[in-house]
DNA sequence: CTCCCGATAT
DNA sequence: ATATCAGGAG
């Protein structure tokens, strides 16, 4: 199949019909919340990243909070997430500089962000586009893959998927599209094996193999 | 590129 | 048993 910008436009238009008013899978319930969790999110699904936050942050819910709670203390409340000694680490050192520099709030800043320790692009992303709503497109797991696959943007990182998505949906849908293209990677298009029979996207989707292992 | 890492789905 | 999960740092 060769892509053209309208099967690419027909590929996002069924996206939006199907997943319309997707809301993030992570819960929070500010900017700040929204950080810690994201970082925590790093390979590990949201539903355990939602069971560990709704128990941390009944303890501790502020940048000063979970410095008082000291590094051993907070592994113990992160470990189900896994990479619990990387991710303490760098919450604590987040934390610290959200105290010194920030005035205990999340900087509405896209480099600041990723200055952060344990904050790279995706999650700089996912707090200005959920957190602050301001357009922008985080590619994570989900997206790369999906992404790729409908050749809907190709490219080898996060990076060249980010860029290429920017030029095939229009800024105003760029939020909404990264939770459409999340949501369908979680349900349908999955890494393992993808449901392609029964894909909405199948008419459209380069990738489309029935009742096979996928692409 | 490797390492970090427990929980879950297949 | 092993691939995968809202990645980032060295």
């Amino acid at each position: 199949m060769r892509m053209t910008k309208k099967i690419r436009e027909e590929q996002l238009a069924i996206l939006e019909k199907i997943y319309a008013g997707a809301k993030p899978a992570l819960l929070f319930r500010n900017p700040f919340e929204l950080l810690i969790a994201v970082i925590l999110s790093a390979q590990c699904t949201d539903k355990r990243v939602n069971v560990t936050t709704a128990r941390l942050f009944q303890k501790a819910a502020t940048p000063e909070a979970i410095l008082a709670l000291g590094l051993e203390q907070l592994e113990d409340e992160i470990r189900d997430c896994g990479l619990f000694r990387n991710k303490a680490k760098n919450i604590l050192a987040t934390c610290q500089i959200l105290c010194e520099k920030y005035g205990g709030e999340v900087p509405d800043d896209f480099a600041a962000l990723q200055t952060l320790p344990g904050v790279g692009r995706k999650t700089a992303n996912v707090v200005e586009s959920v957190g602050f709503h301001h357009p922008a497109i985080a590619v994570d797991t989900h997206v790369f893959r999906v992404s790729n696959r409908l050749r809907l943007a190709v490219g080898s990182t996060p990076l060249e998927v980010e860029q290429g998505l920017r030029k095939a949906i229009p800024m105003d849908k760029w939020s909404d599209a990264h939770h459409w293209l999340i949501w369908h990677g979680r349900k349908v298009c999955k890494a393992r094996k993808p449901l392609c029979d029964g894909c909405p996207l199948a008419s459209v989707c380069p990738s489309f193999s029935p009742a096979a292992e996928g692409a």
